[in-house]
DNA sequence: TTATATACATAATTTTCTTATGTATATAAA
DNA sequence: TTTATATACATAAGAAAATTATGTATATAA
């Protein structure tokens, strides 16, 4: 439950981004994931993950297809050619977000 | 306009910053001072300025006054103790939050 | 047998924006 | 002179994107 306000709208772009290094993922693992790398501090809830990823598949980023494991349905996320346009696309954007942000939280690294 | 969807939840944190740097501000004041700085990037709309305004004020950060000044209102608002107190926390929770997303979107720069 | 982990999903609600609209004055341009 | 732009506030309608709460179902550890 990551309460963090900031959060908001960086979600897409990190789906998109796992997906870029990963190939395949299904929603759960992303989850894991996100709670590995950010040592526990962003905890991806269902009800925020699963219709990004809904909304990611109806927009044309992601491909669906399933597969059963010890008897349970893992839906596995690829991205298609578009949503491996995305990608660039978001990125690019997520950083000129995080200088523009930087630069009025008077953030900035100091630079040497 | 900012049309950034990443823009959601730092205005909060832009405003307390911008009211600790400069003691006494009103509205439209911020609006010109974020657009400078963001070097046109970032245009705040009334509609998100003023009830986040109203809010911050509303929570106790934020304190009033008017002035006239040719013939035209303005409202100053200025930060309170426990204003100040939300700033140093929201900045460091901005921090942490363009820390993590930068791990997490591999886009933390080179460490030296 | 009970709790926790794995795995999906949706509904109700809330927060926080965008867009549109409204009021009003000052000043520069046509 | 009247029209556009800038200054200055505000709110309402609607959309986007979360949180919180539920619900279903299986596997495994306590």
């Amino acid at each position: 439950m990551s309460t963090n306000p900031l959060l908001k709208g960086s979600l897409q772009t990190i789906i998109l981004k796992l997906l870029e290094d990963n190939d395949q993922m299904y929603g759960y693992e992303i989850t894991q994931k996100v709670k590995e790398v950010s040592d526990g501090e962003i905890m991806l809830t269902e009800g925020a993950l699963y219709p990004a990823l809904h909304k990611l598949e109806a927009d044309g980023f992601l491909e669906t297809f399933t597969q059963v494991v010890d008897n349970r349905v893992r839906k596995y996320y690829r991205l298609t050619e578009q949503g491996g346009k995305e990608v660039t696309s978001k990125l690019t954007e997520a950083q000129a977000f995080i200088d523009q942000l930087q630069t009025l939280l008077n953030l900035k690294p100091a630079t040497k």
